[in-house]
DNA sequence: ATCCCGAGGG
DNA sequence: CCCTCTGGAT
């Protein structure tokens, strides 16, 4: 994609949603990073549902540890992957409580050091809680990149850094929601929704019989 | 490269 | 049935 193209890329999907945000369901720091924690190959609908039970009962890293891992598993077990998740959030709570006061670091390197959370979780809670330009590369953003040509790559990581390379600074900290949005609502895994996307025009991707909507 | 692993959609 | 969902650890 040229440079001009992906100008008008992003300037469609600013038009269309001004100030994306994600649909993760959060009321903390704190909250924003378990939630994207459990967020690995689910959906932010199930993640909603098991965080809603569980932040009413545990909103902190200290009342999280209280609920023991078999109590906190009963409250994410409708997760995919749940035991996983279950450990390392465990893990990651005591983390905060002994190393960080029980506080959510600020840095890639404290935030990385966290069991269950890795780059793209990084990514999320740097930007979305703190304000930084970064890029988490999800499923949606890796099918995006390739799909739309806009950056190719083989790994998340060759992704990530021909996003941060060619997407225009002054789209950079809203670009990860507006790709994933679309990514979950138009440009779909199984099904693109290419008669009814607002930057085809501009797509490497376009789909050669595009079928009616019914 | 493989495992983890429930819910929803097609 | 199969595929997908804001991945990370081993």
């Amino acid at each position: 994609m040229t440079p001009a193209a992906i100008e008008t890329f992003f300037a469609t999907l600013k038009a269309a949603n001004p100030h994306p945000q994600t649909e993760l369901e959060f009321s903390s720091v704190f909250e924003l990073l378990a939630a994207v924690l459990l967020s690995a190959q689910a959906t932010d609908v199930g993640v909603n549902k098991a965080t809603r039970r569980l932040f009413v009962v545990a909103n902190t890293p200290q009342k999280i540890l209280d609920l023991g891992i078999e109590g906190l598993e009963q409250h994410i077990k409708t997760i995919g992957l749940y035991r996983s998740k279950a450990k390392h959030l465990m893990q990651t709570c005591q983390m905060l409580v002994e190393l960080h006061g029980g506080q959510v670091p600020r840095t890639r390197e404290a935030l990385e050091a966290l069991p269950g959370v890795g780059r793209k979780t990084a990514n999320v809670v740097l930007n979305v809680a703190f304000g930084e330009p970064t890029m988490a590369v999800d499923t949606h953003l890796f099918r995006l990149g390739n799909r739309t040509g806009l950056a190719p790559g083989k790994t998340p990581l060759e992704v990530e850094h021909k996003l941060l390379k060619r997407i225009p600074p002054a789209y950079m900290v809203d670009a990860h929601h507006w790709l994933i949005l679309h990514g979950r609502y138009v440009c779909q895994s199984r099904k693109p929704l290419c008669w009814q996307c607002g930057v085809a025009a501009v797509c490497g991707f376009t789909l050669k019989t595009p079928a009616p909507p019914g």
